[in-house]
DNA sequence: GATAATTTCATACTTTAGTATGAGTGTTTT
DNA sequence: AAAACACTCATACTAAAGTATGAAATTATC
């Protein structure tokens, strides 16, 4: 938010500058009228590609970044989670259990308890579940 | 295409007549510079706000359109490309048999086709890979 | 109209997933 | 220290998923 605000006060801090040197080079005859208003043209052109973009980044960092608040409000632990996440990339139990270097029952486990806490009664729903909750990348 | 190009040429006579118009106006004293400035300025902004929206709105469609060439290329027919989209929903076999009016054994055989066709060996990792083709919707 | 591809279904089987229960071991938290 | 939690593992079971094979009906395609 802080940056916002410093960047639209330096924002209108250049534009009463344009205003000034432009009124003057008129005056003084130096630069034509064309040159000014293309300067301002492409400026202001550039400004608005780069604010355009600054909302449509947030507007994306919200469907792409991980709710973390909302893994903890489901109540999903860490190594759920981990598990969560695999499941997610397509693995089996025992490639997870492999992974994570523990027994595949372990994972069972684990799994029950993500099914349980995300409301869900297949794996293939729980990364849909999870997909909706933004708590795993797409 | 044709679009773009028609939009690029309205800009560039949308130009050459602001150019004429300030000249005129400033000649005649009618207005003053600030608003010709101020004018332009919001003109050339929204100009860059509506293009960088345009070029983003692409790379978004590509990102979530689904690419048909693709599903005919890994020789997906229609019936087994359905059956993908409702496992990805986290349906169960026997909840699509249900959807689409066949029996579960029905289902078992295209889900079967649709492994063997995506070269997985589970259906979450089917939903992984047919993500990456880009030919499901995220 | 014949051929090829798709869709449908069944049966029998193997494998994986998921549930239930109990229990041991550490970590926090109170 | 005791309670609560997280992680681990096992066993036994049920349910679902996936494979293999064969076959009939439908629909494109040539």
């Amino acid at each position: 938010m802080r940056k916002t605000i410093f960047i639209f006060g330096a924002l209108v801090v250049a534009l009463l500058i344009l205003f000034k040197l432009s009124a003057y080079s008129l005056v003084s005859g130096n630069t034509s009228i064309e040159f000014i208003i293309s300067g301002i043209a492409i400026i202001f052109f550039i400004i608005g590609v780069i604010i355009n973009k600054r909302v449509l980044h947030k507007h994306k960092s919200i469907t792409k970044e991980i709710d973390h608040e909302k893994i903890k409000s489901i109540g999903l632990s860490k190594r759920e989670y981990e598990v969560l996440c695999e499941i997610a990339l397509g693995l089996s139990n025992k490639e997870i259990a492999k992974k994570l270097f523990v027994s595949e029952s372990t994972i069972k486990t684990h799994v029950s308890n993500v099914l349980v806490k995300l409301d869900a009664k297949r794996r293939t729903q729980a990364i849909q579940i999870a997909k909706e909750f933004q708590i795993i990348p797409l």
